[in-house]
RNA sequence: GGACCCUUAGCUCAGUUGGUUAGAGCGUUUCCUUGACAUGGAAAAGGUCACUGGUUCGAGUCCAGUAGGGUCCACCA
């Protein structure tokens, strides 16, 4: 066997290992009847994409999942692959073409896509392959594209059959439109941000009342020549006579109404709104009530047209504002002008504000509303943490038709097609749905000649909703067989961000009832039954990571430094169920130091000797009942973190098992007992079983430390893998495992290590305290009961070692001598110099003062007849306990001062 | 305007149905390179649990309010 290296290196390990899996096709479900199964499917990262710490966090939780549900012997599944991500990567693609002085007109739609496929086949798979460096065990055989043929096929058939069921139609609305990226959005991409401007006070002269005016206000005066008329609350008395006369529009003269609608709010501004349907909501849907004409003065660039007038004309919005405000002034229409925040739509993407226009638009009026809030109000799809089912709720309460079509060339084209010759902005509603006119199928018309496709391709969400049944076969009845459709849906369980709740996760909700199962109960129609949200993670001073502030780490650097389970352990043990994460780098370090201290560990078991024998039942103290009985106690708490997705107080409760429990007691007790031939087969056989239990605890957290060592301890036979072959025990087959070995955990004998911890304690402290941590040659005297005194016989080799002592006898020592009172007696020691008698009381006199209050504290407590008639008899007895505890304590640190002096 | 979250040690955070003396990591101080590990060991210092009331025998934990910070939703020009 291979000696294990002093320290632990991950670069080689972690790359052999992901090289022996992928070898030996561990990361693939394997079809078994019988077991039970449970399934992911990965949150498909853009092909864009690159690793971030977020990505790291979301995909080491999955990872754990599904490495613990193949421990526990369950058919796991893990589905992979990428998002094309419509808007993003073509704006990718364009800005390369830019570079090259072209643009994506110049190519042509087909060049262009052949251009963005290109692109994807170079560098569409780094993320992926940044994952296999993270460890996640992915079944990279079903890896899927939301653009591969067979998915594309399955977004077009739900566009036909949503299209069928009259759930989709196309009209001409007001939409978020980006001026950037010449598309509309979906009101989830747009991002509201506060904007620091100016509010225009601009009067609007009476054209039969010269010298009258009428004023608003406005934020965005480069507009007016857009304005079609007035409005002012119907019941405002400022304005009685006013309405149905008409101002002069100060840019653009022209006149116009002034008109009363109760849309107008009476206390903002002035009272009056200028309307300008073509560039506002609120005024679009005034104008539509008024039967006002609509003025759009804007190209889709957002820049100005001819309609803006001559001065204005061809101006970007942004310098035509100021324009706009110059001509106003020169005018004498403006009043004032002041500093003004609101409130601006961003495009998310593309960051630059975006203009509400009115397009023709592809709508889809959301399928299973009521069946999607009903899966999370009854607990069909449970969300962890619980709060976030409120935000969805509330989101499809108020939920507004979906805004599908995109004016890009990168993503699924609209499977509509029209009649050659028909105005297609003329049909109504009824003609969009005849056969004759209009064509919706997935393989187009039989006479495409006569046909003209749709141009506008679909959101991407309009594919990413479908994922979690389309990556198991849908719609293809051979292709679900094959793939397990009905083994893994609905999958166990989804890993995301809250930021994504609208975007995804309700529409797969929606997806997922409409179009699997039909007919079916609602609990086999979800797609998901579990949603773990993950917390955000920021910077050290608390903000978003992202790449335009470069305050994210790159996670490939940190795992060069750290190792992937490095980073794994500290991102997991950061990530606290439900809150954001401010990202510490320390954290990271403390993960690779865990997996330095678990390498050491079994360093020293394997410098020990050979595996050892069987437990052996008749040589068990009291540390080897207590070592098992805290990993039974681990492996419940797991099993408890795992039902409830707390993740990092599970690693949390493992780290203080294997550093604390383990390293600091068992292991330095070890020590003694393997100097003695009597109990060293036992100790062994120990350490095996919990080292066994350990690695199989830790493997889901860091996976290839824990498989390296699983082989470097020969735990595996012959080309056994830990994560494929190896099997968690629950905490009741560990149990019985144990007594299947003739072990039955002595609760009595574990509770009393407990004692002599503590003892050791204070004698660890007695020494420290005079700085005599290394001098072996102290003695010390207990003044111990019998009972005590056997204790401590029982563990006198180990305590002599631990405390650094070169005796411990039963006496009760010189007066003059350090004293501590411990649960096996008074401890004095003997350090052979002189003693500082002033310093000794000063520290018996603190320890007196703390015991006193505490039994005044506890004494008045029992005294209370409120408390020792209304608490329950456990925390009753607790109390009464506890009283006489340190009641004794007080006395003989009373007496032990008395002493002194 | 509506909803939700947070405020606990110098820092970042745990604290699971209310119940002994409120914990961890990092940092700090002292000591230690004894044959797993200095990426380590031992010991220690450090907290009126934001504030004010209330419920209760008992509140970091439950309720109400106040202050500060954050997030999401919403058409106020």
């Amino acid at each position: 066997m291979p000696e294990i290296t002093t320290s632990y290196e991950p670069a080689q390990v972690e790359q052999a290992w992901y090289a022996a899996w992928m070898a030996a096709n561990a990361f693939a479900a394997q079809p078994a009847e019988g077991r039970e199964s449970y399934s992911i499917v990965i949150p498909p990262p853009n092909v864009t994409g690159v690793l971030t710490m977020g990505h790291v966090l979301n995909n080491t939780l999955q990872d754990i999942l599904i490495r613990r549900a193949r421990l526990e012997g369950k058919e796991a599944l893990w589905i992979p692959g990428t998002d094309h991500a419509g808007i993003a990567t073509q704006t990718v693609v364009e800005r390369e073409l830019r570079k090259a002085k072209q643009s994506r007109r110049d190519l042509g739609r087909e060049k262009f896509l052949e251009r963005v496929w290109e692109w994807r086949g170079e560098k569409g798979n780094i993320i992926l392959e940044q994952l296999r460096r993270l460890g996640a065990s992915c079944d990279w055989s079903r890896t899927h594209f939301t653009m591969d043929p067979g998915y594309s096929r399955a977004v077009l058939q739900v566009f036909v059959e949503l299209f069928g069921r009259g759930h989709i139609y196309r009209g001409k609305r007001m939409v978020n439109w980006c001026p950037a990226s010449l598309t509309a959005l979906s009101d989830e991409e747009v991002i509201m941000k506060e904007v620091k401007g100016a509010l225009y006070h601009v009067r609007y002269e009476l054209t039969d009342e010269p010298g009258r005016f009428v004023q608003v206000a406005t934020t965005r005066p480069e507009t007016i020549p857009g304005d079609v008329a007035l409005a002012v609350h119907p019941q405002d008395p400022r304005y009685a006579g006013l309405i149905g006369r008409t101002v002069w529009r100060p840019i653009h003269r022209a006149p116009i109404p002034i008109i009363g609608d109760s849309a107008v709010d009476r206390e903002f501004g002035s009272g009056a709104l200028k309307i300008t349907p073509a560039h506002d909501k609120v005024d679009f849907e005034i104008g539509q009530r008024h039967r006002l004409p609509v003025i759009d003065v804007l190209n889709a660039d957002g820049t100005l047209n001819a309609e803006a007038g001559p001065e204005l004309a061809g101006l970007d919005r942004f310098a035509g504002r100021k324009r706009a405000a110059e001509l106003l002034r020169a005018a004498g229409s403006l009043v004032r002008e002041e500093p003004y925040t609101n409130n601006v739509g961003y495009s998310e993407r593309a960051d630059v504000p975006i203009e509400p226009r009115l397009t023709w638009q592809w709508w889809l009026r959301y399928p299973r509303v009521a069946e999607a809030k009903a899966a999370v109000r009854d607990g069909n799809i449970a969300f962890f943490p619980d709060r976030w089912s409120k935000v969805y709720l509330h989101w499809l309460e108020n939920i507004q038709d979906w805004c599908i079509s995109r004016q890009l060339w990168w993503g699924h084209r609209i499977p509509v097609w029209y009649r050659k010759g028909i105005d297609r902005d003329r049909l109504s509603p009824e003609e969009l749905r005849d056969p004759a006119k209009v064509h919706v199928s997935l393989d187009g018309p039989a006479d495409p000649e006569n046909w003209e496709q749709e141009e506008d391709v679909l959101d991407t969400w309009a594919s990413s909703w479908l994922w979690p049944f389309v990556t198991l076969g849908w719609p293809d009845p051979a292709a679900m067989k094959e793939q397990g459709f009905d083994r893994f849906y609905p999958t166990t369980t989804l890993v995301t961000g809250p930021d994504i709740i609208f975007f995804w996760v309700a529409r797969m909700i929606m997806a997922g009832l409409e179009f699997t199962r039909p007919g079916e109960p609602i609990g086999r129609r979800i797609p998901f039954r579990n949603v773990y949200f993950t917390g955000i993670i920021r910077d050290a001073q608390g903000r978003k990571m992202s790449k335009s502030l470069g305050n994210s780490p790159d996670p490939l650097d940190l795992i060069a430094k750290y190792g992937a389970d490095g980073l794994r352990f500290g991102i997991v043990s950061i990530a606290p169920q439900g809150q954001d994460i401010r990202f510490q780098e320390e954290r990271i370090e403390g993960g690779k130091n865990f997996c330095n201290k678990l390498w050491n560990a079994c360093r020293f078991r394997q410098m020990s000797g050979p595996p050892a024998a069987e437990l052996d039942p008749r040589r068990f103290d009291a540390d080897d009942h207590s070592i098992l009985r805290r990993l039974v106690q681990v492996s419940e708490e797991l099993q408890r973190c795992f039902g409830e997705f707390e993740f990092s107080a599970g690693i949390q409760a493992l780290y203080t098992f294997f550093w604390n429990d383990f390293c600091d007691w068992y292991v330095e007790v070890s020590k003694a007992k393997l100097a003695d031939e009597a109990t060293r087969g036992n100790c062994l056989a120990v350490q095996d079983f919990v080292l066994r239990q350990l690695l199989l605890l830790l493997h889901p957290f860091i996976p290839f430390i824990t498989e390296e060592l699983w082989k470097q301890l020969g735990f595996g036979a012959g080309a056994e893998l830990l994560m494929r072959d190896g099997r968690v025990q629950s905490p009741d087959q560990l149990v019985q495992a144990l007594k299947s070995k003739g072990v039955e955990i002595d609760r009595q004998a574990a509770d009393s290590i407990e004692a002599v911890k503590a003892f050791m304690s204070q004698a660890r402290a007695l020494k420290a305290e005079r700085g005599l941590a290394s001098r072996r040659d102290v003695r010390f005297f207990v003044s111990a009961d019998s009972a005590a005194w056997a204790n401590l016989e029982a563990n006198r080799t180990k305590l002599l070692r631990m405390a650094g002592a070169a005796a411990i006898e039963r006496g009760e020592g010189a007066e003059d001598m350090p004293a501590a009172v411990t649960p096996l007696g008074t401890l004095r020691l003997d350090a052979g110099a002189a003693v500082d008698k002033g310093a000794e009381k000063a520290r018996l006199l603190k320890e007196r003062e703390k015991l006193a209050q505490h039994v005044a504290g506890t004494r008045a407590r029992l005294e209370n007849q409120a408390f020792v008639s209304k608490a329950p008899p456990a925390v009753l007895e607790g109390a009464r306990k506890q009283l006489s505890d340190l009641q004794t304590k007080l006395a003989e640190t009373d007496r032990l001062l008395h002493n002194l002096n």
